[in-house]
DNA sequence: GCTAATTTTGACCGATTGGTCAGGATCATG
DNA sequence: CATGATCCTGACCAATCGGTCAAAATTAGC
C-alpha cells in the first residue's frame, strides 16, 4: 500500500479493496468513493447496518456489486468509513462550547447549531441513531474515550456558569442530553413530524419556529408569575 | 377461523398461522404468543424489521422456527402485532392530558409519565423510533390520522393555558416535540447515556435526576435576571 | 497509437433467510 | 385408556445475501 496515498486521505475515505493497491489515488477512485458513501448513508441510515444491502448500496451508488466491493472490501468497512465520515461532524458542535463566552449566548449559539446539523445533515444523525439503537458496537471506544471526556470538559464549563448565577443551576450533563434531544428530533423523527405537519413540513421556516420555541422554553421556562 | 374466538383476543394478539384456525385458544397458544412477540420486541427494536430475523426471534423465544411459524405466519406478521402492540401504550400519556387540570401541573404530569414509560419500556420506544427511522411505512397511516388528529387537540389545550396567560406562550406542537424528545431520549439513547455516565447508569436516582432537570428547564428556563 | 495499469462485470459460490410440509409427539376430553 | 385435536420439528426449498474471479473494457501516460 502506497503510504504517501492513504496518509494523504481524510480517515473517512480509507479504501479497503483492490483500489487501495493502485500506484496513485485516481479521480476515477476519488468519485466513486464519495459516491459509495453517500449511498451507503442513505441505505444504513434507513434500514441500520444488518438492514442494510451492499446491492441496494451498489444500486444507489450507479455500479454493479462487484465494482463496490473493488473499492470497499467489506460491507462493514463500508459502514465504518461512513460512520467514521460523520462522527467528526458531530462532535465539531459541542467543542466549540466557549468557557470565555457569555454563557446564555454560548448556549444558544450551540442550539443554534445543533439545529442547523440536524436540518443540513439529518441522515448523518439517523446513522448515528441507528448505531446507537444497535447498542452502539462500532461505535462504543470512541463514545467512552473521546465523547465521555468531552462531555465533562463542558459540563465543568455549564457548571463554572451556573455556580457563578449565571445560568440557572441544574445538572449540565442532563442539560447537554436534553438539549441533543430536542435538536437531533427535528432530523431522527422526520417521519413522525411530517405526518403530523405535514408531509411538506420541514421547510426552514418550521426549524425557526423549532429555533424559536426551543430557544424560548429553554431560557424562559413554561411557568408564569401569577 | 373462529369468529368469537379471534373477537374476543387484543389485536395486537391476532395471530395469522395454523394456530388460529384451531377450534378454540389455548393455554399453549397463550403463553407461545406472548414469548413471540416478546422476543420479536427485543430483536426488532434493536435490529429493525430488515435487519431482525425469524431465526434470532425464534431462538430467543425458545422455540423452532416452524413453530413460530405455525402461530404467525410471516415476519411482517409478527411485526405489526408486536407494533400495533406497543402503540396503544404510547399515545395513552397524551389523551391523558386534561384541559380542566391545572396546566403546570397537567405538563409535568405529562412529562413524568412519558419519562416513566421511558424507563418501564425502553425496548417499545426503540421500536417504534426504529420504525420511524425507516420512514414509517407500517406506522404511517395511524399517524397521520389518530397520532395528528390527537396533537392538534392537545395543541389547543396547551395553546388555550397560554393564550389565558397560564404557561409561557409558544408554538405548542413543537413543545410536544420536545417533551418527546426529551423524555424518549432516555430509552433510544441508552447505549450513549451509558457511554457518557457508565455501564450501569440507568439508575432509579439516573431518572430523577432527569425528570428533575427537565422540569426545572421547562419551568425556570435557563435564564437568570441580572 | 501503443502499452501498462486500472476499472468493470457476468457468472458463480457458499451461507443465510423466509417459508413449507408430512408425520410424529403431546395434549385435551370423555 | 382411546381418540381427535393441537403442537412441534427435521428435512427441505427457492430466493437473497456477502463476496470471488477471470477476462474484457477503459483509462492514463508517453
Amino acid at each position: 500500500m502506497s503510504v504517501t496515498k492513504q496518509a494523504a486521505l481524510p480517515a473517512a475515505a480509507r479504501i479497503t479493496g483492490r483500489a487501495a493497491r493502485t500506484k496513485k489515488r485516481t479521480r476515477i477512485q476519488v468519485g466513486n468513493e464519495e459516491r459509495i458513501l453517500d449511498a451507503a448513508l442513505a441505505v444504513f441510515s434507513r434500514y441500520g447496518y444488518r438492514g442494510g444491502t451492499i446491492d441496494q448500496i451498489a444500486a444507489r451508488a450507479g455500479m454493479s456489486k462487484p465494482n463496490l466491493l473493488y473499492y470497499y472490501r467489506r460491507k462493514k468497512d463500508i459502514y465504518v468509513a461512513v460512520l467514521e465520515r460523520t462522527l467528526t461532524m458531530w462532535l465539531a458542535p459541542l467543542e466549540s462550547l466557549d468557557a470565555a463566552g457569555d454563557p446564555q449566548e454560548e448556549v444558544r449559539r450551540y442550539v443554534r447549531r445543533k439545529l442547523a446539523l440536524s436540518r443540513s445533515h439529518p441522515e448523518a444523525s439517523r446513522l448515528f441513531l441507528s448505531e446507537i439503537l444497535q447498542g452502539a458496537p462500532l461505535l462504543r471506544p470512541k463514545l467512552e474515550q473521546e465523547l465521555r471526556a468531552q462531555v465533562r470538559r463542558k459540563a465543568a464549563v455549564l457548571q463554572g456558569w451556573m455556580d457563578q448565577g449565571r445560568l440557572t443551576p441544574l445538572d449540565p450533563v442532563h442539560l447537554l442530553f436534553t438539549i441533543w434531544a430536542t435538536t437531533q428530533h427535528y432530523a431522527d423523527f422526520d417521519s413522525q413530524i411530517r405526518a403530523v405537519l405535514g408531509r411538506d413540513a420541514m421547510t426552514e421556516t418550521m426549524f425557526e419556529t423549532a429555533e424559536a420555541t426551543i430557544l424560548k422554553l429553554f431560557f424562559e421556562g413554561l411557568g408564569v408569575e401569577g
